[in-house]
DNA sequence: ATAAAAATTTAGACGACCCTAAATTTTTAG
DNA sequence: CTAAAAATTTAGGGTCGTCTAAATTTTTAT
């Protein structure tokens, strides 16, 4: 069995590896674990050991094919939660991450199985994430940022990157919402707002900043 | 913050306290915990730090209003989720426990408060057990157990103490079902079985050892 | 090419929780 | 009322995951 610790490293490897391509630092998972990297070279040992990681001192971290398994294991978990929270009980989408990384961790096969079907086997968690498949399969999604949309294009919002409270909260302001419409009248040259048309035919202004973490398909 | 360990070992507390009157001792909890009594020791001494529990050396255990407080919270998660579970998930009563086990150490007061609306506000759990309020009165229920009903009277099945799969799967495999209205045709005096008829017409057998696990009311 | 800077690992330690073996206190029985 | 038995605590130690400080390796910049 694994630990907790040892299934949120796994996530984190996985987070870090897809966003950066390549080998994941011993600072980066210091970083977003909040711990120092002297606790993280601890642990990479201790995964290297269990054959979840590919590690060599100095050298960075990858992980094998049953660390990606579990990974994405953990984070169709995570995944899946965060949509019973938001479907079934009513949170809002910016309410569920903290609760979702505990309940990730509850080790049953038959609840994830039956949680699944309860739900009605969603496709994407309430940010827009894939959820990987029961086999462990990371879907495709093929999206853009927003930031690199042409003006005069007409868009779907399907995702966001950031999660933090305050952005969810400022797209909830904004009436930016997943599967909005949005057609790019213009984009300012200096400093890389644009200004998109929503479904309800109101213009709502996006900083550059937001647009960079804002996903959409045509 | 309390530990898993820490609520843990509280719930036992509270059980132990309320099954024999009194103060709750040292081996109980061992046995109880699956740990041994030296690890016991050092967790009452750390229970009795953060004013959790009394104890005096060698006198045995009693919790603290506000240990009593929070073991009343656990439990309450803790039938919340069987009901979830059982309910919404459509697990067999005898499959939740575990899983139960580690979803009540969930950290979210707008979840379990989310969960016991979206449930309904149950006030029973799958087995019966009464759900603490939201303000930590542990409802009472004046059941008596089905060994103590004289022949000739009618009662209704509500709850079960005994949790084992073996015990549940038993009762299912007997159609004894909970809210069921069972009549005592007969007692056996010298092994105390019961003959009952239930509401269908059959007669199910009783024996003293499964009576004594079954609770009802008039 | 090499010295300074940055990243990483090692050394040594700590808190939480658990264990076995030994000491101590309480309970029980003669 | 005492001696044996039972219950409990103490002593000493282990693992897990964390930390700070020091040593080592890699990267960067002159
Ligand atoms: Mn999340
Ligand atoms: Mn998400
Ligand atoms: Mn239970
Ligand atoms: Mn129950």
């Amino acid at each position: 069995m694994h630990s907790f610790t040892e299934e949120n490293y796994l996530k984190t490897i996985y987070y870090l590896a897809n966003r950066r391509q390549g080998e994941v630092s011993t600072n980066a998972l210091a970083e977003m674990t909040a711990t120092k990297a002297a606790s993280v070279t601890d642990m990479l040992r201790k995964l290297a050991e269990k054959q979840l990681i590919h590690y060599k001192k100095y050298q960075g971290v990858r992980l094998t094919d049953e660390g990606e398994r579990l990974a994405l294991q953990i984070i169709r978990r995570h995944r899946l939660w965060e949509v019973f929270l938001v479907q079934k009980l009513g949170f809002g989408w910016d309410e569920v991450h903290e609760i979702a990384e505990e309940l990730e961790h509850i080790r049953s096969e038959e609840l994830v199985t039956r949680l699944d079907t309860y739900l009605g086997y969603p496709q994407f968690d309430p940010h827009g994430d894939p959820i990987p498949t029961p086999a462990g399969q990371m879907p495709e999604t093929g999206y853009r940022k927003l930031s690199e949309v042409e003006a005069g294009e007409g868009v779907c919002l399907m995702a966001v990157l950031e999660h933090s409270t305050e952005f969810l909260k400022h797209l909830d302001h904004s009436q930016l919402t997943l599967g909005c419409q949005v057609t790019v009248n213009e984009i300012n040259t200096f400093d890389k707002s644009v200004l998109v048309q929503i479904e309800s035919g109101r213009s709502v202004f996006i900083s550059h900043e937001v647009a960079r973490n804002l996903l959409v398909k045509n």
